[in-house]
Parts: C-alpha cells; sequence; structure tokens
DNA sequence: CTGTTAGCGCCTTCAG
DNA sequence: CTGAAGGCGCTAACAG
C-alpha cells in the first residue's frame, strides 16, 4: 500500500478509471446524476490512488471555501474554555471549517481582518470587540458576521446576546430579602459591554428598592484583580454587606480574598455574587450565588444564523436575545446584623 | 466610499493602472523587484478599488495553503485554556492561519484528517490523540506532523513532551520528609498517555523509597470525578496520608471533597497534589502543591518545530522535551501522627 | 524591470 | 448520462 500519496488529482483518477476529468468531479459532488457503472469505476480508481477532492481548488470556481472566522479575545475565553469548542463542534456538524483568530489587543483586529477576506471566509463569528467601521468592512465583502455577546446600538447586525435583566432582578430580590442593604459593585473593565450592561442592570434593579451602591472598585475580569479591588471596597470605609462583581472569576478571587486574606465569613460577613455561571463557580469551594449565561443556546444561535446567512445572503439582520438565569449558590446569606 | 468591494482581482487593479496583471502579482508579493514607480500605480489602484490578493487563489498555485490544522481534544483544552491561544498567536507571527479541529471521541479524528488534506493544511500540530496508522496517512500526504504532548514508542515523530520525571521525585521526597508513607493515587483515564507516565513515575519514585501506594482511584481528570474516587479511596478502609492526583483538576476535586464533605483538613489530615500547574490550582482556596508543565516554552517549541518542517520538509524527526517543575503550595503538609 | 504565457485542481455550462 | 472546453484568481518561468 505504499502508493504515491500526495497530489493525487482528478485527472489521475479519470486516466486509471478511463472516463473524463468532469466525471470524476460528478462522483464527488453530493446530488449529481452519475450512472451507477461510472460512479463504482470512479470510487474503485479514486480508493486505489488515493483521492480526495482539493478544497481549496473547488473554493475558487464555487466561491465557497466553506470556512468561517471565529474571533475570540483571549479575555472571553478564558471565562468560557467550551464556548470555541462548541462553535467548532456545530460548525463541523454543518460541514464547515474554522479559522480561528485571537484578539489579544484592539489592535489586532485591524490585522485579523485583511485576513478573514483573504483567506475567502464565508462568514465571520466574532466573540471580540468589532468596531462598526470593522464590521461594515466585512459587509463589504458580502461575508456575513455574527456578533456573539455584543451588538452596536444604533447600528444593524446580527448578534446573539443574553439578557440578564429578570435575572438580575431576581438576584437583587434574594439579596434584599436576606437583609442586605449596603451593596459594593465590583465592576470589569469599562470598555467591555457585557460589563457596562451588567453593571447598569445591577443599578437598575437597586433602584427599584431605592438604594445604590455605597461604593465600588475595578478589576479586570480576572481572579487575580479581585483581591485589589476588595481592598479598596474595605477601604473606602464604607460598611459593605454584598460584593456584586462584574463576573465570577472576579467574584471568586473576591471571596477569597475575604475568606482566606481577611480571615472573614462568606456569606457570614459578606455575601458575594457574580455573572457567568461558569464551572469553577460550582466548586464546593465557592458555590457561587450567579447569573448564568445558557452558552449551548447561545453558540447554537449564532452558528444557524451564520449558516443561513451564508446561504441566503439577503436574510435580514437579526438580533437573538436569549435570557440569562438566577442560580442560587451558598456564597450569598443573610446579611449580618 | 460606497465601491463595490467584493470580487476585486488583480486583473482590475491592472486595468485601471494600466500595467500587465503580473505586475501587480509582483507588488503583492515581499521580496520581488519592481520598480517605484510601478509599485506606487498599482498600490493606488489597488487602494482604491480595495483590492487584497485572494489567499485561497495563491494556494493553489504556490501548495501551500499558509494553514496548519491544529487538532485538540476538547479534554485537553479544558485544564489549558490557553494552550489554543498561545499556538494561534504564535502562528499568527508568522503569518501561519489555524484551522482548528476538536476531537471529542475517538472516532472523530478519522473524519477530520480527511479535511485536513481536503482542505491543504501545511501542517498539523495534535494534541489529541492520533494512531500511527493516523499519522502515517498524514505523513502519506507530505504534511508535517507534530505531536504535543505524546509521542509513540516505536515509531519516529516529532513531539513535544514535557518530562516530569525530575520534579516527581522532588514531590515525593517532600512529602516524604513530611512523614508521609501511605499514599493513594488518583489515576486519569487509562487511554491517555500522560496520566500512565505520571502515574508511572510516582509509583518509580516511591519504590526508590522502597513504598507503593496502599490503595488507589480512577476519575476521568474532570473535578467532579475526583469526589467518587475519594470516596472509594476512603472506603478502602486502608490509612492515607496523601493522595496523589494525575492532574489538578482532580486534586482539586479532591481537596473539595475532603475539606467540604468529609469535613477534613488539608493538609491536617491528608496531603493532596496534582499535576499540570494550571491557574485555578493557584486560587487561595486550594493552593494545589503540583507539578508544572512550561506550557509557554512547550507551544514554542511546537510551532517553531512545525514551522521548520513545513518549510523544510526534509527535516528529520525531533522529539523535544522540557521538564515540568515542581510547586510547592499549601495542599502539602506534615503527615498526622 | 515588465509583459506574455502557462498552468494550479476543480466545477460548470454546453453539446452530444 | 457523459465529455470537451472555459475559467475561478493567482504565480512562475520566460522572453524582451
Amino acid at each position: 500500500m505504499s502508493r504515491p500519496f500526495s497530489r493525487v488529482t482528478s485527472y489521475d483518477v479519470a486516466r486509471l478509471a478511463g472516463v473524463s476529468q468532469s466525471a470524476v468531479s460528478r462522483c464527488f459532488k453530493p446530488g449529481a446524476s452519475v450512472s451507477r457503472k461510472m460512479r463504482e469505476k470512479v470510487m474503485k480508481a479514486a480508493n486505489e490512488l488515493n483521492y480526495t477532492p482539493n478544497a481549496i481548488a473547488r473554493g475558487l470556481i464555487t466561491r465557497r471555501s466553506n470556512m468561517v472566522a471565529v474571533v475570540v479575545s483571549s479575555r472571553m475565553n478564558f471565562y468560557y474554555p467550551e464556548l470555541l469548542f462548541q462553535l467548532t463542534d456545530k460548525f463541523s456538524d454543518r460541514g464547515v471549517r474554522v479559522l480561528l483568530f485571537n484578539v489579544n489587543q484592539e489592535e489586532d483586529v485591524g490585522r485579523h481582518l485583511s485576513q478573514i477576506w483573504q483567506y475567502q471566509a464565508d462568514g465571520v463569528i466574532s466573540a471580540a470587540y468589532l468596531s462598526i467601521e470593522q464590521h461594515r468592512r466585512l459587509r463589504g465583502h458580502n461575508i456575513p458576521v455574527v456578533m456573539f455577546n455584543r451588538y452596536f446600538d444604533d447600528y444593524a447586525t446580527n448578534s446573539v446576546w443574553c439578557d440578564a435583566g429578570t435575572a438580575t432582578s431576581e438576584m437583587i430580590d434574594h439579596l434584599i430579602n436576606f437583609g442586605h442593604r449596603r451593596f459594593a459593585l465590583l465592576n470589569g473593565p469599562e470598555d467591555s459591554m457585557v460589563n457596562r450592561e451588567r453593571m447598569r442592570l445591577v443599578r437598575q434593579a437597586l433602584k427599584r428598592h431605592d438604594l445604590e451602591p455605597v461604593t465600588q472598585a475595578w478589576g479586570n475580569y480576572r481572579y487575580e484583580s479581585a483581591a485589589v479591588a476588595v481592598q479598596e471596597i474595605r477601604n473606602a470605609g464604607k460598611k459593605v454587606t454584598a460584593i456584586i462583581a462584574a463576573n465570577d472569576m472576579m467574584a471568586m478571587g473576591a471571596l477569597d480574598e475575604i475568606r482566606n486574606v481577611m480571615g472573614l465569613s462568606v456569606p457570614g460577613d459578606v455575601s458575594v455574587v457574580g455573572f457567568d455561571g461558569i464551572n469553577a463557580g460550582r466548586f464546593a469551594s465557592y458555590e457561587l450565588t450567579t447569573i448564568r449565561q445558557p452558552i449551548r443556546r447561545m453558540t447554537e444561535a449564532a452558528v444557524a444564523m451564520l449558516v443561513d446567512r451564508m446561504e441566503e445572503p439577503d436574510t435580514t439582520d437579526e438580533k437573538r436575545v436569549l435570557t440569562g438565569a438566577f442560580v442560587q449558590g451558598t456564597s450569598t446569606g443573610q446579611a449580618p446584623a
């Protein structure tokens, strides 16, 4: 079986099978009309030569690469290691390959964008920040885009979004019922749309109880950043009974700082909540009260939307909004007297 | 600026610039010899039309797609969310795009493999299990392969491997010095090469002290699987003062089960160690004693090796072995009397 | 340095 | 149903 595998073309197969090249091509096209006999002859020759069609060459003529670009930011992936995998699996099921782009910094996006069209990606899913201008450039190349966990206020796009409004109200009610009145906010990065939205919802929910945060601090979404922030909150000198973090990772960092460094009890002295519903938040050392994003549903929606638009480019823009769920853990409890 | 962006070819640019098509091609080729004037004319036209070369068409003729396939298993990525990103970034720096393949189950590999050559990937990095036969098929298509954290005993390959031998000895010595003599092993999946190697090293190190594990249990590398395993270890009825887990995630699960469910103290009653050096292991609730893999160095090595072989296909096979580092946390301490 | 000429491997009319 | 012919967009000799 030590045949020369590589660079076998449809011509080679055609020659061996004694048919035309186009016949070979047809045999490898799903819905083609080929006689039984022809198909057998061709397949036999193809197997013998170990032939597989060249998807690149095919893409050149069909104008479909069957590749999509998935743009993620390392920041995001840190919290959803599975997000990227779910996307990949779902695309794979639909016969679409994933070209991965990772943006660490703002500037990266531009560099990557041109690659996206140079490589003829049929579509883009962006879970990283994209400016309207950048979005428009993709559109200009007739590449459909679906934004994941982001959208523009004043510019129509396809997007998948998680609405945490109701869940946030529930969360605040839950804390209020436990007697909490003095809240601190642990904000995420200002440039994060998700952060801004979450903090807005929290403030809004507090307002309904005629409350507002007594103090706040900022982190960068990472575990480590919460320690400093918690100290800042303490140093502000206002009594606080509950800390609301913009994501689970910081909530966990806060919880550890409070318990292990400050020597206080959670939730005895302070309650802590987060957002996201990451796996680690359910570890027994944390059991975080949080708001969980339906990641699976969201990836399904994103993939379906993009594939639709790859097949039917004129499909109108759509924003699909799934709802987050309030999850009660043991990081929240009765407010101290 | 509402020009028709899409499907601008080098011919369009050539026509507008009043030059030949090949001249345009040259202007977009890095080391080409083009006169100043020509380049200016062409670039002006290209900008005006918003032209970028079609990388797919280029690949067809140069026989280089500038894409590599990165094959990961969801299992692996769960522990190293950053691995994939580091690879992507490093390839990106070298002008190489990443085509992502995710294998959830054994059978997936075969399906993905054919995609790898159909899409003309210039190389493959595999951090998932590959059989020798599968590896050979890739070779048959002249696609260089670098294996990440795996290799074959009796079949030469390019691979990057982490040798935890010395570090494991240190870890065992560390425990022995703390008075531990009664060890339990928390094994990972049997089909994981990394697991087998780690457990082998542990047994070997124990043997040097004329010891062997008093009992053992099995998990699947995931946090949740450790709880059951720890109960099994306890139910075995043998006194155990230290648990050695095949990876950090299970070590964390074990630690939580011991502390939060069984109500014992770590390391007061039992010491716990893991392998990997994942981020979460450093969280204040765990501070795991572990053996850290130099992930950054390993990804660098893998990318460098692959790119070398893409440029120089005859480069001989190489196995690069980096060493793991013993990291002392607070999950280990004096054995109880 | 520049233009001409062949393809890369495949799909897709169009006749037969 | 099958084969011939043209072309997707680009690069790589080869002359000039």
